[in-house]
This record gives C-alpha cells, structure tokens and sequence, in this order.
DNA sequence: TTTTATACCTTGACAGGCGAGGTATATTGT
DNA sequence: ACAATATACCTCGCCTGTCAAGGTATAAAA
C-alpha cells in the first residue's frame, strides 16, 4: 500500500467501525470499499483486518453472525454494538485531537 | 499520555526531525518542546526517543556530537542532515495525504 | 541530606501489522 | 474441459515501534 501502515495505526479499529455505522458490513466488502474511497491508495491486509475483528468482537465493540448467502462463499458479517458506537465517537473526537496537535508540531 | 501512542506512531521521526529543523538538539530539550508546544498532552518517553535517536542516525538522518557543557549533565546534541531534510518533507507530505484518507474515511 | 530537575542509557515484554500460507465456491476466459 | 480470477474466510509467526522498569551521573533546591 502506499501509505505507511503506521500512519495508519490506531486508526484501523476506528475506520473498520465507521464503516459498520453505515451498514453492517463483512471483511471483504469493507476492504473494498476502503479502497474505493481512497482510489486504492490505502488498504487492509486480510491478517490485519481479522485480527482487528477478532479484537473488536473481544472488546464488546461488534457482534457478528453468518450471511445466509445460498450461493458463492459464506460471508461473516458484523454489525456494531452501542457501546461500539460510543467508542467510534471517542475515537473519532481523539483522533481530532491527535491530528491537530501532530500537525503544529510539524508547522 | 493522553493521546493514545498508536495515533502517533509513524510521527515521531518525523517530530523530531520537525524539532531538529528549527535548531539542533538534545533528547531532554526536544522532549520539554514537545510537552510545551502540546500543553503536555503529548509526550514522548525516553525509551521511544532514544530508540528513534538510533534509528534515525542509523538511516542517516541526523549526526550527534557531545556539547561542551562544563556544569551540569551531559548532552548529547542532535542535527539534521541534508538527507534527513529530505525525508522530512517527504514525511509530512505522506502526513497530509494520511490524515486527508483517515479523514474521508472517518466522515 | 534528601528530593527534584537535568540528562543520558539498556533490556525485555507487548501489541499491531502483515507476509506467507491455507480452505472453499463461483465466474470468466481460452 | 480446464485454468485463471474473483469472492470470501482463516491461522501462524516474524518484525517493528512503544514503553515500563531499571540504571548512571551532576546540580540545585528544600
């Protein structure tokens, strides 16, 4: 990808969340549309985004279920919790927070 | 800290090449600028500059040299190279596109 | 004389990203 | 008919950056 994967880091929780306060969504469609948003600059690995899941559903913030797609590959789907709301809106309000302070310290 | 240090991973080189642009420097004095110019909501722990120190000299990006303080502690004085110039403006450019992306992403 | 501030440093644990590998189904191309 | 591509999921283990915890040494303040 090319944007560096630490720039990105603290924010694949929070993208992943925003993504499902649209619609509940499942981990390749979400990558696809990440992608599409920013003309394929930017991306989540497979292994990043299960293992983001994995600490999402952990965490309370997503519960998932499985589609009842009758053809082609199953897909697991995941919607966000209230508290997963909550934490979106945190993360969003610090990241705020985070950008503005990074960017005048490298005015 | 307050900000989480996931949200500043993949800026602190470029922090403290930022720092190392306006005069040369030493870890403490980089470190109180920092907290100064953020109201002490950002910080960068010892360890982590330290270890930035030696990457970003290892990568060519800044020399060192002792002062020749003659009371009180030792300081270990940082400057940019002309390469560390370089990548430094190639970080913050990276940083606009991110925070662009992170920012359309999170809408 | 003890605490605080200045100033440096190392070690080892931990967490997140991700390369590499795997499974399975459906469609498209040749 | 067969191969390749797209869809869709998953695990294992390495790598890198952060940082808690520990350490050293000097000077000023309480």
């Amino acid at each position: 990808m090319s944007i560096a994967s630490d720039l990105l880091r603290g924010n694949t929780d929070t993208i992943i969340l925003a993504s499902l306060t649209e619609h509940d969504s499942y981990g390749y469609l979400i990558n696809k549309e990440i992608m599409a948003k920013t003309d394929s600059q930017m991306e989540l690995k497979d292994a990043t985004l299960y293992s983001a899941f994995r600490r999402l559903e952990k965490d309370g913030l997503v519960n998932t279920y499985w589609g009842d797609e009758e053809v082609g590959a199953r897909r697991r789907y995941y919607s966000i919790t209230d508290k997963g709301r909550e934490v979106y809106e945190q993360n969003k309000a610090e990241w705020q927070k985070a950008k503005q302070m990074i960017d005048s310290l490298l005015a």
